[in-house]
DNA sequence: AAATCAGTCAACCGCTGACTG
DNA sequence: TCAGTCAGCGGTTGACTGATT
């Protein structure tokens, strides 16, 4: 952990010396003090406009670090700790999908910031693939491999795949099931899975700031001892996520284009001891499984849409939800 | 032991879109 | 319709740290 430093800035967000000390605030690294007020408040009062945080909690900080801090830091349900395998493979699918779309992805990763993917990303993952990708056939598409450009490219991606080489060969063995089957090369389910934006317009779980929907025990450990609290989510269902536990993987619906697919309302990809079950092949439904898939509606004007979640329904058996103060 | 380098990560910056008066 | 405010997002920066020379 690096010292904090206290420089001050004006309220403008420019440095300022000149400005008198109510108008101060602060920057840089949060004291432990800092935080502890931060974590103090958002506890007792929940989430409110980020400023009147700021200033009720008495910190010297601009609500847009408040929250900064709070979303990637101190917030008591954020899972801490290396990456699991799972989560690795987790996250190269859902940047092949999703892009940059770091908030989207860590969405998808109950516990998980999107800083924390983004610099994961960016230090490690990006880096990796290039070295396989380097290694690997040199016929492939330079672009298919290139994660520079950072975007999802279908059409390199399965140039790449189709020529023996590129990103295909690189993705861990546990992803093949989705990513190399050869039945994907169907149009239609090529389409199904690179629709590169299926869940944009809806949030999943951790979106709006939605809480975990898993059960954070004592076995998470360091997570809980970081922060000082005990910590024991319930929210929708019970699922471990611990590192060594199983993986409950938010869904990634997929818009149908053929008439074969009419029928298929949504794809759900679940994630469970290195398994990835979609419940378009009617494979899934563990016991601790949501039943998200019934929570969308499919529109058969206008192709299949989000429906909106039905607060009411998810909420009935929720008796204890200790994060949606955060969201009033 | 000191200097240098590369990797990691917390935090900031600037932009965008939603909302409100 | 417009301007102001706010939340949220992705890109970038820079301090820190461990490895290497």
């Amino acid at each position: 952990m690096r010292k904090p430093e206290p420089s001050v800035v004006s309220s403008t967000g420019k440095n300022n010396k000149n400005n008198s000390m109510s108008n101060k605030l602060r920057k840089g690294l949060w004291s432990p003090e800092e935080d502890e007020k931060l974590m103090r408040y958002m506890l007792n009062n929940g989430q409110g406009c980020w400023s009147d945080v700021a200033r009720n909690a008495g910190l010297e900080r601009c609500g847009k670090s408040c929250r900064l801090r709070w979303i990637n830091y101190l917030r008591p349900d954020l899972k801490r700790g290396a990456f699991s395998p799972q989560e690795e493979d987790l996250i190269i699918h859902f940047h092949s999908l999703l892009g940059n779309r770091w908030s989207q992805i860590a969405a998808r990763l109950p516990g998980r910031t999107d800083n924390e993917i983004k610099n994961f990303w960016n230090s490690t993952i990006k880096k990796r693939l290039k070295v396989l990708s380097s290694s690997s056939s040199s016929t492939a598409s330079p672009n298919a491999s290139d994660s520079s450009s950072d975007q999802p490219n279908n059409k390199d991606f399965f140039t790449a795949a189709g020529g023996g080489g590129g990103f295909m060969n690189i993705i861990p063995p546990s992803m093949m099931p989705i990513y190399g089957d050869s039945s994907m090369q169907s149009t239609s389910l090529i389409n199904h899975m690179f629709d590169p934006f299926p869940m944009v317009e809806h949030g999943g779980y951790y979106n709006n700031g939605n809480p975990c929907t898993a059960q954070i025990g004592s076995s998470v450990g360091s997570g809980a001892d970081d922060c000082g609290f005990e910590e024991n989510i319930e929210a929708f269902g019970n699922v471990n996520i611990g590192v060594e536990e199983d993986i409950f993987v938010p869904p990634l619906e997929s818009v149908s284009t053929t008439d074969q697919d009419q029928n298929l309302k949504t794809e759900t990809i679940f994630y469970d001891n290195n398994n990835y079950y979609s419940n378009s092949n009617n494979i899934i439904k563990g016991e601790n499984m949501i039943g998200v898939g019934n929570y969308f509606e499919d529109d058969q004007d206008q192709g299949l849409t989000m429906g909106e979640w039905d607060l009411e329904d998810l909420m009935k058996d929720v008796s204890s939800f200790p994060f949606l103060d955060y969201q009033s």
